[in-house]
DNA sequence: ATGTGC
């Protein structure tokens, strides 16, 4: 795209010309080359987001933004119920609450160097990966409704964790609002033997170094130091969120499923912009509220699944690294929409903020972080593509009236799956990650070419950006040192 | 992202 038509508002902030159905203005977040890049699919979504019923201040696009189905990935938009704002099956993702957690432990980078090439191979056997792939738990009888309403307290009941994990993540663990009786029987078979899985595509699970503290304060508060390792986990709620997403569309889009098969599809009556994608239901109707107990289920699904992974990675630590101790820092999703609380207009209002590949980022002194967290903001967890770099980022308090208190959530791709599969080779990107110093392990060599650095944005650019914009700040860059690769 | 397809 050219940049003719986007106005700039300061260095790192774009808002897009207001066309005809626009309720509120679209506005991107990113340098002047990141926003160069964007291409015009990207921008069209997100005026098309900008037209739905009960859209809140402006339809939002991180820095990281990309193309995705009906919203873009990178999307921050916050609805009104009290207005006929609606909830969105393309606003959340498939991949419902796919998000990172960090594990902090307390080993340097120099104690585990020489164990490397060990430590993936365990790491690789203990937490199955890949596409399909099961897991070692059966969820029998009443187990599947207990944990897609328990989330990861759920988890930690089992065995999986330690109660202490709990405070570290969003919502204690367990998104309140669950309804597992909306979610679909063959959505809740799907996830029947994935639990403790990683899955494919852009997921990971990686040994990281510090390499850079970028805030001494923060970092401090963090437990983060220079040298320390940590293991970064991302994934979500593998075939179930997929499941529910394409559920509900397949229920509320016209020219869905229904209508493939020759059935009497009712036209939809919430679809606002002509855009199949941007199938909606009014938050305040009753497909809408059966989405989101069903989405919050799908929330629940995700934060048990990073749990148990999180239990299969102790245990591997545990037997290599008898010393090491893995205390959680923070999981943040990046795949949901949430009811929070918002001051817009001078008044505190209940919103429903959904977030597509983009991460909550709540700043200092938020009654919702645990107290050692308190005083430097929400750790933001940016997970970097294959072999680069990622960060750790904190939410501001400017990012509340910026962004509701969102920013970035990793590289962002440039090329698309099929145009990175064409100009990579996976072996000969793992032959010279090694060359690097970085292990990777996969089932699939294919993925690996479609994961390749070059498929990504510039992940300092992203985060640079996020933080001149004033939506997180930097406070560590980490570097991996093996990653099991879905 | 995804039993990488209906």
């Amino acid at each position: 795209m050219t940049l003719h038509g986007l106005a700039r508002h300061g260095e790192f902030e774009w808002h897009l010309p207001m066309t005809s159905g626009m309720r509120v203005p679209a506005i991107v977040f990113g340098s002047l080359e990141l926003v160069r890049a964007m291409d015009d699919k990207t921008l069209t979504q997100l005026r098309n987001v900008a037209c739905l019923p009960g859209i809140v201040r402006a339809a939002m696009a991180m820095p990281d933004a990309h193309s995705g189905y009906g919203f873009p990935i990178g999307g921050v938009a916050a609805f009104d119920p009290a207005h006929g704002g609606v909830v969105s099956m393309g606003g959340v993702g498939f991949d419902i609450s796919c998000g990172v957690r960090t594990l902090l432990t307390g080993l340097t980078r120099d104690h585990i160097l020489a164990r490397r090439e060990e430590l993936a191979d365990a790491l690789f056997r203990a937490v199955p990966s890949g596409v399909g792939r099961g897991g070692t738990i059966i969820l029998e009888g009443e187990d599947l409704a207990a944990m897609l309403e328990g989330g990861a307290v759920w988890a930690v009941g089992r065995g999986y964790g330690q109660p202490a994990d709990l405070g570290r993540i969003e919502d204690g663990g367990r998104m309140p609002g669950a309804v597992p009786g909306h979610v679909s029987p063959h959505a809740g078979k799907r996830i029947r033997d994935q639990l403790g899985s990683l899955g494919s595509g852009n997921h990971y699970l990686e040994v990281q170094w510090v390499e850079k503290i970028l805030d001494p304060a923060r970092s401090a508060a963090f437990a983060l130091k220079e040298g320390d390792v940590v293991v970064s986990i991302h994934c979500g709620s593998r075939g179930l969120g997929h499941q529910i997403g394409q559920d509900f569309i397949d229920e509320l889009a016209p020219g869905g499923k229904a209508r493939r098969k020759g059935k009497n599809a009712a036209p939809n009556p919430y679809l606002p912009v002509p855009d199949r994608e941007m199938v909606c239901a009014p938050i305040d109707s009753e497909p809408g509220r059966r989405y989101l107990g069903a989405m919050r289920s799908g929330i629940n699904c995700a934060l048990a699944n990073r749990q148990v992974i999180t239990h299969l990675v102790r245990e591997v630590f545990a037997d290599i690294f008898p010393t090491a101790r893995l205390d959680l820092l923070y999981d943040v999703s990046h795949n949901t929409c949430r009811a929070e609380s918002h001051r817009v207009d001078g008044k505190e209002k209940t919103l429903f903020v959904h977030r597509k590949g983009a991460t909550r980022a709540l700043g200092p002194g938020h009654p919702d972080l645990p107290a050692a967290l308190r005083g430097a903001g929400q750790p933001v967890l940016v997970g970097g593509s294959m072999g680069t770099a990622s960060y750790i980022l904190a939410g501001t308090t400017e990012g509340e009236a910026r962004s509701f208190s969102s920013a970035c959530h990793g590289a962002g791709r440039v090329l698309s799956r099929t145009e990175a599969r064409r100009r990579f080779v996976g072996r000969d990107l793992m032959e010279s990650l090694r060359h690097q110093g970085v292990f990777v392990r996969t089932m699939s060599s294919r993925g690996i070419a479609e994961e390749a650095p070059g498929a990504y944005k510039d992940i300092d650019e992203v985060t640079s950006s996020a933080a001149g914009a004033g939506l997180a700040a930097p406070v560590a860059r980490t570097l991996p040192l093996v990653c099991v690769k879905g």
